[in-house]
DNA sequence: TGCCAGGCCCTCTTTAGGGCCTT
């Protein structure tokens, strides 16, 4: 398999349409089931944090002040990725910000995403949650570093999508879960999930 | 002044509404 780039932001809000900014980025970079670099920078903006993100993420206002120029940090996260496939956790989320900072910045944003929430509600319907924490408690995989932090929350995607690569490969068959695949599992509908998997595993 | 995301999925549905998930 290719290389991967899981990433996960931490922002000031859920919304970079209304105002919201990135406040930290991280990646991980993965080939062949195992973590090959890492990417991680406290991003400043501009914007002032939100006393409860603060509460959530443990970054402060004095924190992102002292950090780079959040333009300058996501022209180096771009650099790091190249022309990797990205994936994280609720991608619709984190494409949002990804295509938003690369825009601040007057770069292009052409990485296709793939979505580990959407994939984990394919093949994991009896999981009591998709939260991203839950995810990875419910497989027993590793809990890295403080939640809700980048880097600890990139480097728990990437161990999800390490569940969701094996389970592709020993549980349906699938001998090689590239990102073509993901794509279309993330878009499948459930009713369809083992016709395609079934095509895949043949193939 | 009041409001403020967006994509996906499920159900009491499909010309809709509400919950989940991300910060």
């Amino acid at each position: 398999m290719n290389l991967t780039a899981v990433i996960d932001f931490e922002t000031t809000g859920i919304s970079p349409g209304g105002g919201d900014r990135a406040t930290e980025v991280a990646i991980v970079l993965v080939e062949g089931g195992r973590v090959v670099d890492r990417f991680q920078s406290l991003m400043n903006a501009g914007v002032r944090i939100p006393g409860f993100i603060t509460q959530l993420t443990g970054i402060t206002n004095a924190m992102v002040a002292g950090a780079p120029d959040a333009a300058q940090v996501i022209g180096e996260a771009s650099r790091f990725v190249g022309a990797a496939p990205l994936v994280a956790h609720n991608a619709s989320f984190d494409r949002r910000f990804w295509q938003a900072e690369l825009s601040h910045a007057g770069l292009a944003a052409p990485q296709p995403f793939i979505c580990t929430l959407l994939l984990s509600r394919r093949l994991y319907p009896q999981a009591p949650s998709h939260k991203l924490g839950a995810l990875v408690d419910y497989h027993g995989l590793a809990r890295t570093g403080q939640a809700h932090r980048a880097l600890a929350d990139a480097e728990m995607a990437a161990g999800l999508l390490g569940q969701i690569q094996h389970d592709l490969r020993v549980r349906h068959r699938v001998a090689r879960p590239d990102h073509a695949l993901l794509m279309a599992l993330q878009r499948c509908a459930r009713a369809a999930l083992g016709t395609l998997m079934a095509r895949h595993a043949d193939a």
